[in-house]
RNA sequence: GGAGGGGUGGUCGAGUGGUUAAAGGCACCAGACUGUAAAUCUGGCCGCGUGAGCGUACGUUGGUUCGAAUCCAACCCCCUCCA
């Protein structure tokens, strides 16, 4: 592997961030030089980041780490607009309140992995809606226009993708690269920012920046772009049992983060360990020696790493002792997700059936009946096979005071109140 | 505006009057095997019911028919070509 003279790029590299850059050799020797600034820009659809967005935020972190400036770059104004790239249909038109909301979900997620302040590589949060609302639509096309033929816009992926497929691309979403081109623009010049960063679909977006600035101000700046993480089985990263990996915990608990991670496949663990987790090289590559049955320890360390990151050492944990017990047996932690239900329908008891239903490990009674009838349910540790079981509420696990519903590995409590 | 094609379950995609809750693939869930892994095999995958069964469902609304996802009409949406 090449040596890089800057902290920051022999750390992208060697920690497995890189997919494509542009002029890699200059960004380095200006990452040595002096303290860089660079951005990723998020979109505000959501009101949580899922692990799919971690590896970026992982590189801002990086970027901190190695005393280089991070930006994050809220992307209100293009989420009016929404991003064609790698997605063959267009997306629903955001409300600017949900807009609005998201943005406050978002951030939070932030606050735990970087650092954001005044400090000098302290994280700043810009929003883009600041420069893109404000222009006029003659005034833009008058500025911007003349730098972009159709001609190369035409050959970008994202626009080739829904041509090739017939699928409709519209006006509104073609202007998205612009204005992604024209944030990389206003960055470098209210902050300087020489560097954007982004997941391996937002080439031909960040290409279109750097090309702008040089065109507009003479001024050359860099693009870096990360693989699409997958598994080592092929699948897209971040799904889990109930679906999406959300990073705030009111969307997923940190004990499902922490299974998330725990359930990692072998193949996966020392790549994952180098992107998600700041153990050292050196420890990671001592790590990966273990095999077999023992790449489990390994998993809980990710695990351990990765979750304590995101919602703390002790949530780490928490979620940590409530595997422990709920896996190898022992006494029942309350953290693990619960739920409560309410006595009033059903003053004395409820069926077993309801249970799993109310927990939320089934959609309907009737899925949670068939899981019983395929012996996936466990009430407490005895594993239910009867459907006429019914479990009066002062059968509760005493010391937790709610029952322990296990449906396959995943388990909820059941509380009623 | 004109001509043609199309809208089916989470998704892709069969199905052109009854035996169709709707083939098949993927995704997903569970079981077995294991190491809370992968691969593999098995089962499941609209809802309610232990069950026979019932209720909903093939863009929307009406109609034809003993009977419609399948035929007809109107409407909505999408695609292709032409203007």
């Amino acid at each position: 592997m090449t040596d890089y003279k800057s902290e920051l790029i022999q750390t992208l590299v060697s920690r497995g961030y890189l997919n494509q850059a542009t002029d890699i050799e200059a960004l380095d020797e200006s990452a040595a030089a002096k303290r860089v600034t660079g951005y990723i820009g998020f979109d505000m659809t959501a009101d949580s980041l899922h692990v799919g967005s971690l590896v970026q935020i992982m590189m801002l972190r990086r970027m901190q780490q190695a005393g280089h400036k991070p930006i994050i770059l809220v992307g209100t104004g293009t989420t009016k607009i929404g991003d064609p790239s790698g997605k063959d249909q267009s997306r629903k038109m955001t409300t600017d309140e949900t807009i609005a909301a998201n943005k406050a979900g978002i951030l939070k997620a932030f606050d735990r992995l970087l650092t954001i302040g005044d400090g000098p590589s302290d994280a700043i949060v810009v929003d883009n809606d600041e420069w893109l609302s404000k222009f006029g639509y003659l005034e833009f096309l008058r500025a911007y226009g003349p730098h972009f033929t159709i001609n190369r816009m035409m050959t970008f992926e994202s626009v080739k993708m829904r041509l090739d497929r017939e699928q409709p691309l519209t006006f509104l979403e073609f202007n998205y690269m612009l204005l992604q081109a024209v944030d990389f623009l206003e960055l470098s010049r209210r902050y300087d920012c020489t560097l954007q960063l982004g997941g391996g679909d937002q080439w031909g977006n960040i290409i279109n920046g750097v090309e702008l600035c040089r065109r507009v101000d003479q001024k050359s700046v860099f693009g870096f772009t990360t693989p699409l993480i997958t598994t080592s089985s092929g699948a897209k990263m971040g799904k889990s049992e109930s679906g999406a990996v959300w990073l705030n915990d009111d969307r997923l608990s940190a004990y499902e983060y922490w299974q998330f991670w725990r359930n990692t496949e072998d193949a996966d663990v020392g790549r994952f360990l180098r992107l998600f987790t700041d153990v050292s090289l050196d420890e990671i590559e001592e790590l990966e020696k273990a095999d077999g049955a023992e790449l489990n320890r390994i998993k809980i360390r990710l695990a351990n790493e990765a979750t304590s990151m995101l919602h703390g050492a002790e949530a780490a944990q928490e979620a940590e002792s409530a595997a422990k017990a709920a896996f190898a047996g022992g006494r029942t932690s309350e953290n693990l997700p619960t739920v409560e239900i309410s006595k009033k329908e059903f003053p004395t008891a409820r069926s077993t059936a309801a249970l799993v239903k109310e927990a939320g490990l089934t959609s309907s009674m009737k899925e949670a009946k068939r899981k019983i009838g395929e012996g996936a349910v466990y009430i407490n540790n005895e594993k239910i096979l009867g459907l006429d079981r019914v479990h009066p509420y002062d059968g509760v696990m005493e010391d937790i005071g709610a029952f322990k519903v296990q449906l396959g590995k995943r388990i909820v409590l059941v509380k009623p109140v």
